[in-house]
This record gives structure tokens, sequence and C-alpha cells, in this order.
DNA sequence: ATCATTCGATACGGTCCGTCTCGTCCATGA
DNA sequence: TCATGGACGAGACGGACCGTATCGAATGAT
């Protein structure tokens, strides 16, 4: 009885839920998507996430509503997969050996991000709709911020083997006290977001850390 | 005609523009306010910020919704005073001469309010609603964050002064690095808010600089 | 050629918005 | 004592969006 529910794999049991491809149909049109995801990103930066709405998407892109529903199930599903495809170039994480200024580096791009006048509203708004639903916040988490943190976790990792790190620290907490200052003041205090701020921040968390670096 | 449009001020046209106090009328109901606050706070909780509605509101508390507008500006102007009421207790912040510990308990009684059952998911979508609007930014800036961070610093002069913690370290930047990871837990990654992750945040910021204590 | 599937367009009932207008109640000042 | 005027509960109003359903036309694999 275990072994059925969770062990071994009855085919009997293994009917096809969906049924793909049985004949041909018209294919996703890719202009649409297109269209739609930068309808969407320019009424966000407009209008700001709450006065945006489906309805104003679909009037811009020139598509039906219907379409928008059928492949997202939400205005913020629409925007979460806009910014991802924005997002790439921001975040890039290189390892040049000196960990202190690759992490410092990708705050950088972090901030540039944040502070970007068309993605920086639609950023905020995804954070803010992710407070209400957890199914956005669960997906946020998995898609925009879980690669990146483990990419951090992973260089500092690598940073504290190689010797150029302290090896005691926590490195959960590590990144939270990098991150949550940026983040603290993208969300709540709104203060300026510059490269002399992440400075301090680094300087003040890792430099403790740093090992063998002047 | 400029000089009357623009410049030169005609006495004549000075008009009292808003005839206060006059004569006598009904005073403001503080039993509905009661209920309006409490009725705000309960849909709230139960169906979180974004499908709580001034409707539903005016309902549970059975008053009118232009009662309701009659003296708020917007659902997030309630939920603000209806906030303020319930935070005082959470937010003390004595001053006994031991400063780290006195940040620790004060970070303690914050996210012992953030993770509170009824006022956590309200407070975090007051803040997601100040993402989309700049009056509840400024509003909520000015009267729930404003005292108590003007506050923390405070403490941190006074122990720095007293030369019971290090007067070199910029206090906005460590106020930024402990209550940052607070917040960042808090919208951010969801990660358990717990009195060991505070314990964990006032080591690694305020230990390097702490002075005179074992 | 057939047929499933997409598309744009549009209609639908529903919820909530923010404003407005009633009649009632009540504190004040004449 | 009594008229005045503001706050109150109740509810109507047009409008914006929501999320769903339905339509005919276009598309593409079988």
């Amino acid at each position: 009885m275990m072994d059925e529910a969770r062990g071994g794999v009855n085919t009997d049991r293994l009917v096809c839920l969906k049924v793909v491809d049985v004949a041909g149909g018209a294919q996703r049109s890719e202009k649409a998507r297109q269209a739609i995801l930068a309808a969407a990103l320019e009424i966000t930066a407009e209008l700001g996430y709450e006065r945006a709405s489906i309805e104003a998407f679909a009037r811009r892109a020139g598509s039906s509503k219907q379409t928008i529903y059928r492949w997202w199930s939400s205005k913020a599903a629409v925007l979460q997969e806009a910014l991802e495809n924005e997002i790439r170039s921001s975040t890039g994480l290189r390892d040049t050996g000196d960990p202190v200024a690759d992490v410092r580096a990708q705050m950088t791009g972090v901030i540039g991000f944040f502070t970007d006048p068309r993605l920086g509203a639609v950023f905020r708004g995804l954070l803010a709709a992710a407070q209400s639903d957890p199914d956005v916040a669960e997906s946020a988490l998995r898609s925009l911020f879980g690669p990146r943190r483990r990419a951090v976790l992973e260089l500092l990792d690598r940073a504290a083997h190689a010797g150029r790190l302290s090896g005691t620290a926590d490195r959960d907490l590590v990144v939270d006290l990098l991150y949550g200052p940026l983040y603290y003041r993208l969300l709540v205090t709104r203060d300026p977001l510059t490269a002399e701020y992440v400075d301090q921040v680094v300087d003040a968390v890792l430099g403790p850390l740093a090992v063998g670096q002047r």
C-alpha cells in the first residue's frame, strides 16, 4: 500500500491527464505575447502597479482579454514574466577571485535595476502584490529571488574555501545583512540607493570577514 | 487684469471660504469611529489587505460608507490609524545603559508586532499600498517609521557619547543594518522572524562596535 | 480536407469605487 | 425652548475592472 502510494510506480494509474497534441491547431502567437508583455510594462510604469489593469494591457496590446487570461493567471504573473525578460542583464555575478569586489558589483547592478525608471516601479509593485497573494510570493521567490540568492551563497562558499573569506560566519546571515538594507531603503525608507551606499554596506559587512586582502 | 488675477490681492474677493463653527451641530461619533477601526482590522486580518474593501468595513461596523469617506481619505488611511492605536505597546525603547540589550529588546518587540496574527498582515498590506501610493508612503513614514527610527538613533548617540559604543560608525548605516534584515525577511524571503534571528543580527552588527562590554 | 486550437471581439453578472441625496438625530447658541 | 446645521445610517448612482463565456475567422498538423 505504502509502496504503491509513495514508492512503486503503478503504470495503470499513469493516465494522460492532459491530452496534448492529439491533432494540430493554431500555435501560440509570439507576436501577441510580446505585445502584451511590452504593454504591461509600459502601462505599469505610467500608472503604477495598482492602477494598471489587465483590460488596459489588452487594449494597448491590441489583443483580447481572453488571450491574456489563457496564458497568465493574473496581472502579477504577466508582470513577473515581463520582468524576467528584462532582468538578466542587471544581475550578472562574476567570480574573479575577489569575492568582495564581485559581491559589490552584483549589488550595484541590483540597485541599478531597483532605480530603473521603467522596471523599478514594476518590481516594487510585484513585491507589494506578493504581500497579499501567496501564489505571487511563492512564484517570485522561486523565479526571481531564489536563483540569485543561491548564486551569491555559492560565491561566498567558494571564497571561504579559497581562504579569502572567514569560514566561521553564517553565510545566510551575511546575505541578509548585505541585501536587507537595500530592500529596506527600496521599500520602507525610500532613501536614495546609490553606489556609495552599496560601498558602505559592503565595507561594514564584508570588511571584518575578508582575509588576505589589504 | 493680470494683476488682479495673479498678483495684487483684491480684498473684496477674500471671502471666508470655510465658515467654521458658526452654530452648533452633531459631534463626531466616537462609537462609529471605534467600530470602523475595529471592523477594518478584523476584515483585513481575515481577507488580506487587497481583498478588504471599504464597503465591507462599513457593513461590519454598522456604519455608512459616507461616514468613512468623511473622515478618512482611503482604506490605507483607516488602517494606518487602526495600527497606530495598537502599535504603542510593542515598540517601547528603554535606556538602561546597555545599548546592545536595549536595541535587542526593541527589535524583539518589532518582530513580535510583525508576526502578530492580527496586525502583521495589516502592516504588510499597508507597506504594500505605500509602493503604489506616495501619500500612503509619506504618511506611514512620518507617523509609523520616523519617530521610532529617531528614537533608536538617539539611543545610539547617547551610547556613543557615554563611551559604550564606537563613535566612528555611521549611525544611520547601523540602523539600516539592524532593521533592514528584519524587513527583508518580512517582505521578501518570508523566512521566520525569531528572537534567535534578532540575536544573530544584533551580534553581527553591534558586536564589533560595542565598547567595554565583555 | 478535417479538426483542434488560437486569435480578436464582445457580452455578461458581479464587486467595489467614490459621490450624491435623502430623512433622522442631536448638540449648540440664540 | 427652539431653530440651526452638522454627523449619522441608508441607499441609489454611473463607472471601472474583474473573471468567464461565446462567437466567427484564421491557422496548422494530421
